[in-house]
RNA sequence: GGCGCUGUCGUCUAACGGUUAGGACAAAUGCUUUUCAAGCAUUAAAUAGGGGUUCGACUCCCCUCAGCGCUACCA
């Protein structure tokens, strides 16, 4: 049985790095019927925000990961956890990892540690400079149990450390490195279990991990040089390891590790900002693995038939945020109008373009203006966007003058070196012949009739620019007879009309 | 400093030991066009360096160099 983990630990939003992590673990345990194990690895309290766990939660239900084990949200926003090896909190497992340390003890693998923080500190300080490596000098490794017993009586604060073994070497296999082996002298005598009683990393991970019968490990290269001690601690307690893969780091485009830093990278902040789940997980599906072929747009579903770890590259990835949002428009170009128009009054609604209006779900009301209309009358206006949305908030700001009377320098309604009056005259026939046509045909069928007629004797860019300059304020719109059929006769003419004057 | 990992266009990457080293994003140019976007076409752009092995090396081996990660009572 293929077992898997997701373990974040609790400090801060869920980072892109943690997502691709996460995706990869769901991906192999999907494609292969295995099980994906979320753990909260929350054993450091400084860094701890219990906000967090809720966070994450959301956002992973968010972006269509499940899982099979481990905390999940209730409907009261309260925490439940499913499944049969928990609790998956480790803060409520120390026990657990006291009891290990303390049986590694007793076996011979590990010791008590009462050096003071202050005397590792100075040690620490002389190792460096000395240009020796900084390492704990095993003081207190071999105190006689006479002595240990006597420290622990008097409660002198201790920690329990690892006792790794001078000689000899260390070797093991990574399912996307192949063979590592590491020298055991120098590994350093890692604290297990902290002076508070909480353990590290190293000594909750390897515990939860055979006691939840995880089967592969997936994590961030990171984690590569602490495989030797967690392989020591296996062996000790005569636990067989679990297969292990560590993935290639995401970067800043200086290099090093992703981190916020060097910009925004936390899941929440992308999904806020308008990018959609499938394009965030295809773009980083992407980072450190790919088919082998030239494709790239890929659903969860196909990542699923398509994923293998032994695709998965070796060096790290450059979280390339251009491609992210060419991606993110391509899903949005791709997407049906219904869909996309859900997102996105979302963004309108808040940002207070339109107000939605009690009871009724397809009816809104323009804030600005107190009018009300219909869903599919904005679906036109979303439809017009589509193709000019990277990010999804971006609706607002290329949406707004729908909303309300666009503002802009009368400067603006000229095209190349067009007079004053060219401009004004242009303007007003646009009225005029505008003003004739019935409601009911004002469309752009009809408007286009008008508009080359006129064009032919004015010029195309003469007649069109001001248009739709009056009509969106704007440099840069979607093309002016789409817009007027939108806005209707009467706003049209009324733009049109208040740019007149403004000549 | 020590240990480990990695090295193909600016970035993400493809290439049974045999290809004019391919694709995508970004860039540039053109077409289309009132503007923007989209679309289409085109261009520029890489095997870190040096040794081997081989008829033949991006691919295998060695050395050098560079980058990164770890080196906490963080994860």
């Amino acid at each position: 049985m293929i077992r898997v983990r997701f373990a974040p630990s609790p400090t801060g939003f869920l980072h892109i790095g943690g997502l691709r992590t996460c995706l990869y673990n769901w991906l192999f345990a999907r494609k292969n019927k295995g099980k994906l194990i979320l753990r909260i690895e929350d054993t450091d309290r400084e860094r701890f925000l219990p906000e967090s766990i809720f966070n994450l939660l959301k956002t992973l239900e968010e972006c269509g990961l499940d899982w099979d084990e481990g905390p999940v949200l209730s409907s009261k926003n309260t925490i439940k956890q499913k499944g049969r090896y928990g609790p998956y909190i480790q803060s409520q497992r120390l026990k657990i990892y006291q009891n290990f340390a303390k049986k590694l003890v007793d076996l011979g693998a590990a010791y008590y540690c009462f050096c003071s923080k202050q005397r590792l500190e100075e040690l620490r300080k002389t190792q460096i400079s000395l240009k020796i490596p900084p390492r704990y000098d095993k003081h207190c490794r071999n105190l006689s149990p006479e002595q240990v017993k006597k420290n622990l009586k008097s409660n002198i604060p201790y920690v329990i450390r690892l006792k790794v073994p001078d000689q000899g070497k260390i070797k093991f296999k990574d399912i996307i490195r192949g063979e590592i082996e590491f020298e055991l002298k120098n590994i350093d005598d890692q604290i297990l279990l902290k002076s508070d009683g909480w353990p590290t990393y190293h000594l909750a991970s390897v515990v939860d991990d055979h006691l939840m019968k995880i089967s592969h490990i997936i994590r961030g290269e990171e984690w590569l040089s602490s495989v030797p001690k967690h392989l020591l601690i296996y062996n000790a307690l005569k636990w067989k390891p679990p297969k292990m893969a560590h993935l290639p780091l995401l970067l800043n485009p200086d290099l090093s590790k992703l981190s916020k830093r060097k910009g925004d990278v936390s899941v929440e902040s992308f999904l806020q900002k308008g990018y959609l789940p499938e394009a965030l997980l295809n773009f980083i599906a992407l980072l450190g693995w790919n088919p082998g072929n030239d494709e790239e747009i890929f659903s969860l579903k196909q990542l699923i038939r398509l994923f293998s770890l032994k695709k998965v590259g070796k060096s790290g990835a450059v979280f390339n945020r251009e491609k992210l949002l060419w991606m993110n428009g391509y899903y949005i170009r791709k997407m049906p109008i219904d869909k996309l128009a859900k997102y996105c009054l979302k963004f309108l609604i808040q940002e207070e373009l339109i107000t939605p209006i009690h009871n009724k779900k397809t009816k809104f009301k323009i804030t600005a203006t107190g009018e009300i209309v219909q869903i599919n009358w904005l679906k036109k206006i979303i439809a017009l966007e589509q193709e000019r949305l990277k990010e999804l908030k971006q609706i607002v700001e290329l949406s707004e003058f729908f909303f309300k009377e666009p503002k802009y320098e009368a400067e603006l309604l000229f095209w190349k070196k067009m007079t004053k009056n060219q401009v004004k005259e242009n303007l007003e026939s646009i009225k005029t012949e505008f003003s004739k046509i019935p409601i009911s045909k004002f469309k752009k069928p009809f408007l286009e009739e008008i508009i080359l007629k006129l064009a032919e004797k004015r010029g195309r860019g003469e007649v069109f620019w001001p248009l739709r300059a009056a009509l969106t304020g704007k440099k840069a719109s979607p093309p002016p007879l789409e817009i007027a059929e939108i806005l209707g006769r009467e706003k049209t003419i009324q733009r049109i009309d208040k740019a007149i004057k403004m000549l």
